[in-house]
RNA sequence: GCGACUGUAGCUCAGUGGUAGAGCCCUCGGUUGUGGUCCGAGUUGUCGCGGGUUCGAUCCCCGUCAGUCGCCCCA
């Protein structure tokens, strides 16, 4: 008795696989965003999935509960191997592959990768477990120029704005200085009887951080009454008109120009511009933003709400949305970073870095129905089989084909004519070529388009 | 990790305490060497899984798993 069992096939949520159509899209976006990579000079590396745990770990514990960690099934408990995990980003990765391989790399260093992450996180639409990301990030020894940062949102924007499908797509690059935001907390110290002052603790000061953060979704309101609440839970009284609300305001608005943000900057004297980091940060922002004077209007603004997650960032910070949809999360975002393979190597490797999140960018163009989905193979023309014992003058002709540039499939069997037809109109491969179906006879196309059908000669054929 | 909702054919979904349905898809046919339309015929299910109530459960109850959405966090 061999009863059959079968194992329904179900997808794993957060691992998306996709039709040969789609795949095909996906392939083009992947060409069109490495040629544009290339162009400016950044080279290609690809590291392994995995990486030691300890590796990931030197990036602090926030990303923890998203590691997947990898090891044998039959592991015997005396089993000593280092711990792996599959990479979360390839941020780390790249700064692991800087140190490992310092001596033989040149500086500054300009590469892109296109690979796999993985995160352990509730998959919702525009989150997934297992997804594509696209960096470009250039690392320096020592020094590395402010004009870098300018020049990652510009490369960005003519990646994105060109992407096939992206046409009627509004995004918006939206970047920010975390030293501003710092230099503020900073500020903020409660001062002493005798002159001196106390700092925020860090874990005070990441809470305020997540709550401005939100403040495009929750509102300047909510955001003030939420500071005021863990403040007042850590023993001070921001208040909801002190310090904190000319901070916030000046956080609302998306600055077009380094110009519109010195002029807000000014008219709001409150904030403690006293603060060298705090102006360390703007003149910084003021910068980058100058530099990216030549884009649309509104492709890129300044906007201090923008924080980031990963606590790796020190400078620039970047993040990218549908303006008509910014909850839908940021579709490209990255940042500098002072010192990144400092837990590597004992190099002082500032860098910057974006990173496109293709997966999640893809997708939604997938679902809204603005990819430019079309054949089903990449043939373009099908090589009827008249019969059996004209196969050999059917393979030679696709082959002549094939050797001047043409994808060309071979039906597989001599089945009727209506029934190979069929077959080329449901994959929609464009031409149908029809090799004699006697002796003497001449070759003939069909454009599957027009109907219209030609003689034709393998040598000279051109489309139509 | 927390909360809400959902789970019937490959897909989208109806349905009832008493032997399971539609549309799409798929396969074949409508003669001789030509697709998309049309017409005809046909295949398809442990009704997510486990337990309980019942003479009897796909339907009611409990559990579990999976999925979707929100929160957290992020690309």
């Amino acid at each position: 008795m061999n009863e059959k069992r079968i194992h329904k096939p179900r997808p794993v949520s957060g691992f998306p696989e996709w039709l040969p159509e789609v795949r095909m899209v996906e392939l083009a976006w992947f060409d069109h965003i490495r040629r544009i990579f290339e162009s400016y000079g950044f080279c290609n590396i690809e590291t392994p999935s995995v990486e030691e745990l300890d590796v990931l770990h030197a990036k602090g514990e926030d990303v923890d509960k998203e590691i997947y960690v990898i090891e044998r099934l039959h592991k015997e408990d005396g089993d000593k191997e280092a711990r792996l995990a599959l990479h979360f980003d390839q941020t780390v990765p790249l700064a692991r592959y800087t140190a490992q391989h310092f001596n033989e790399l040149t500086f500054p260093f300009k590469r892109y990768q296109m690979q796999r992450v993985w995160r352990g996180e509730r998959p919702q639409a525009g989150r997934f477990r297992e997804f594509y990301q696209c960096d470009i990030d250039v690392i320096a020894v020592d020094n590395l120029p402010l004009h870098f940062d300018a020049e990652m949102p510009a490369i960005m924007w003519e990646v994105l704005s060109s992407l096939p499908g992206m046409g009627g797509e509004k995004i918006q690059i939206r970047i920010s200085n975390r030293k501003i935001l710092m230099g503020f907390l900073e500020g903020l110290a409660i001062p002493r009887p005798d002159g001196t002052t106390i700092p925020l603790s860090a874990d005070l000061k990441a809470e305020i951080v997540r709550d401005i953060d939100k403040l495009e979704k929750l509102g300047k309101k909510t955001v003030l009454q939420r500071i005021d609440g863990t403040g007042s839970r850590a023993g001070i009284g921001f208040g909801l008109d002190g310090i904190i609300l000319p901070f916030i305001e000046l956080c609302e608005t998306a600055y077009r120009s380094a110009d519109e943000l010195e002029i807000a900057l000014t008219n709001s004297r409150d904030i403690n511009t006293g603060n060298s980091t705090l102006k360390e940060g703007i003149e910084e922002l003021s910068f980058v933003m100058d530099q990216l004077k030549h884009l649309p209007g509104g492709a890129v603004v300044a906007d201090l709400s923008i924080v980031r997650g990963l606590d790796y960032y020190t400078g620039t910070v970047y993040e990218t949305v549908f303006t008509g949809d910014p909850g839908y999360g940021s579709i490209c975002s990255g940042g500098r970073y002072d010192d990144l393979a400092g837990s590597y190597i004992n190099k002082h490797l500032p860098g910057v870095g974006i990173s496109i999140g293709f997966s999640r960018l893809f997708d939604r163009l997938r679902q809204q129905g603005k990819l430019p989905v079309g054949a089903k193979s990449p043939a373009d023309i099908l090589m009827v089989l008249p019969a059996d014992d004209r196969r050999a003058e059917a393979s030679e002709t696709a082959r002549i084909l094939r050797e001047r540039g043409f994808n060309v499939e071979l039906y597989h069997s001599a089945a009727k004519i209506k029934k190979q037809m069929e077959y080329a109109g449901k994959k929609s491969i464009p031409y149908v070529w029809f090799p004699p179906f006697e002796d003497g006879q001449p070759h003939e196309v069909k454009n599957m388009q027009t109907g219209e059908q030609q003689k034709a000669d393998a040598q000279t054929w051109r489309r139509s």
